[in-house]
DNA sequence: TATTAGCACTACCACCTAATGAGTGCTAAA
DNA sequence: TTTAGCACTCATTAGGTGGTAGTGCTAATA
């Protein structure tokens, strides 16, 4: 038994490990560590001592790097696959990894100008931009990469459009400063006539431009609930169109690509990861929640192995960042690959695009 | 050699093969090779002589049924995998079989059930019923689903509407017949008054209404090139702007679902075929030109390996048929799946998925 | 005391071999 | 025309072998 032999002088003193585990190791240790993390990320073969020996830069016999092994396998940042068979790096030792990437990578030039080219094409939706920006992701990164389309809720208004089309149903144009047109069709008993509409329409665009989607159905619910305002039939009317016409029912949206991409991928070989694997694309809503959450916080958010809550995707690890225009984070895009995937590269592309998403997005919004 | 052996009267008398090819084969002839196919869809593994006399109806000793056997081998309706090998059947015993469906199978009354349910929810985007059709479908059979949102140059125009976003934007929103609302942003170089606009439109909508967008472009570039509209001003800026409101920049889309099922079927398990799956469904034109094909005949398309034009699909069948509202045929939906699918199966349900489909979207039709 | 060389041991892997069995084609008898 | 019988083929499986890449442990070394 080693024990302390790794332990820095910090654990060495206290004697404490758990939070502090990653100073805990002492240098040495984490080169070795890091090694056999990039070697692994290239080969996907389990490591061994004599290997690592050759490759690592500083001069550390098989027997040594034994030793150090042994101990990283302890304390839970090794597995072996079997007795005799070299070691392959857990989740914690990912996660030490990543934590140890302190300056981000940069994009090589090549990859960046395939990235650029998204932003080319004018008067296309966001939608638009949104396929092209995740299928260019999965292209360069060949794993599966999800995007999710603009918030409803936390979108502002730029306009409103109320449009006849049937006696009894309604065309509602909602264009947000974002620059994302949702239409949906309402149905109604009485019958308006257009005229009528625009006066709705126009007074609700007066009365509610540059509100939020939340923002607007908590004012037309205080109107409902004011009865001051039933004499008024202008006002009365259109707070009930408006209430139909702002209901939130588009359940926020978002695209994938690149699934059959990780089936190429040797760690997803098995039946059983290729069935955990569909069932949670199929089960978009999951997928939904790490992507939302990502939104929250800035930065590029990494969900390693069991990181992340959904237990399909247990065995994948996921790189997710947010997408802005000058005003708001609309929404996240991402990657879903591998645990062993190059974090390296993986992040500084994900990172990269959603820069670039974000710049396309902005030149079209009407802030 | 048993040669005419199998052949009924009518080959025998003339002696001709060639296309009355599925003529010659006598009925027990039939009756083995539809038995093997059958078997061999159900089990996925060569059929050998022993295994299918004991499951055919018929008396037939595995002696004779090898002479018939070795007979439709050398006409080319089977094929061994090795020497010693059962026989497992070609694209033309697949297509002798499908022809040979006279009967279409019902739809079960429980799967029925199933599908029924995509119309049950209101006010929701025609977009959204058809990735809700294509996901039921994935679902039920187990293999990828692909449909084809309406085409843009075959609907009709129920309605325009031009609204002022900034003073270079306008937002054009187009409503067609079968429910389908589209928008695009144009960029024009002189600002514009919502009331110029809301003319335009009007101007528009009187000329065009119930027109193809096919037809309008026609008559707009009639407009175009006629001298005398140059002096009639609001119908020389309703052209220009309706030159571009129309011009057609959507290229079609199509929504896939279920890839991933494709990749649990044991005839995709090899490297090669999924990266060729991989890259069919990248190059979605490809696909697309196949549902475009199967909008302009009737009925169900069925494409059995090689019979479709592009390569990469070559180790699959493909199921395609229309969906339409009460006036026109939309877009097409199907299913791409292994040769070896059960084909009474898959076709009864997406031509019943299609059905409902089309009804669905004829109730949200203007017509 | 930290490092390393040496050694016994383990388990996968690639290769071979032999036996098994499901399948065939051919021929001669019913 | 059908079928029984027989020789043959070849994929698959199980068992056995040597090689290899890895381990852990111990003792020697710097």
């Amino acid at each position: 038994m080693h024990g302390d032999y790794l332990l820095g002088k910090k654990a060495a003193v206290t004697g404490k490990r758990g939070l502090l585990e990653d100073l805990v190791l002492n240098e040495r240790a984490q080169l070795v560590l890091i090694s056999i993390i990039e070697n692994y990320i290239q080969s996907s073969e389990p490591i061994g001592s004599r290997t690592l020996s050759k490759s690592i830069g500083v001069t550390l016999s098989p027997a040594t790097i034994r030793n150090i092994m042994s101990d990283l396998t302890e304390l839970g940042f090794l597995i072996q696959t079997h007795t005799s068979a070299g070691r392959v790096p857990t989740d914690k030792a990912y996660r030490f990894y990543v934590n140890s990437l302190s300056t981000p990578s940069s994009v090589p030039e090549q990859i960046k100008q395939k990235i650029t080219l998204v932003s080319t094409e004018q008067g296309m939706q966001v939608e638009g931009i949104l396929a092209e920006a995740v299928h260019l992701l999965a292209d360069l990164t060949k794993f599966a990469c999800v995007v999710s389309t603009p918030k409803a809720s936390v979108s502002r208004l730029q306009r409103i459009e109320l449009i006849k089309i049937s006696e009894d149903r309604i065309l509602v144009i909602l264009v947000t400063k974002a620059g994302v047109v949702r239409d949906k069709i309402i149905f109604v008993k009485d019958s308006h006539s257009q005229d009528f509409l625009n006066s709705v329409a126009s007074f609700l665009n007066e009365k509610f431009k540059n509100h939020s989607m939340q923002e607007i159905r908590e004012k037309i619910h205080q109107y409902l609930v004011d009865d001051r305002n039933r004499y008024h039939d202008l006002l009365a009317q259109a707070v009930r169109l408006g209430k139909k016409a702002f209901e939130l029912n588009n359940p926020g949206e978002m695209l994938i690509d690149g699934q059959m991409n990780l089936l190429l991928d040797s760690h997803f070989h098995k039946q059983s990861s290729v069935r955990s694997l569909i069932e949670a694309f199929n089960q978009k809503s999951e997928i939904m929640k790490i992507l939302d959450d990502s939104m929250r916080q800035k930065g590029v958010h990494i969900f390693i192995g069991i990181e992340n809550d959904f237990e399909q995707l247990h065995g994948c690890s996921l790189i997710m960042t947010s997408y802005r225009n000058n005003q708001n984070v609309l929404g996240s895009i991402g990657v879903v690959g591998p645990t062993s995937m190059d974090y390296k590269r993986i992040i500084s592309i994900v990172e990269y695009t959603a820069k670039i998403l974000s710049e396309t997005i902005t030149e079209r919004s009407y802030d």
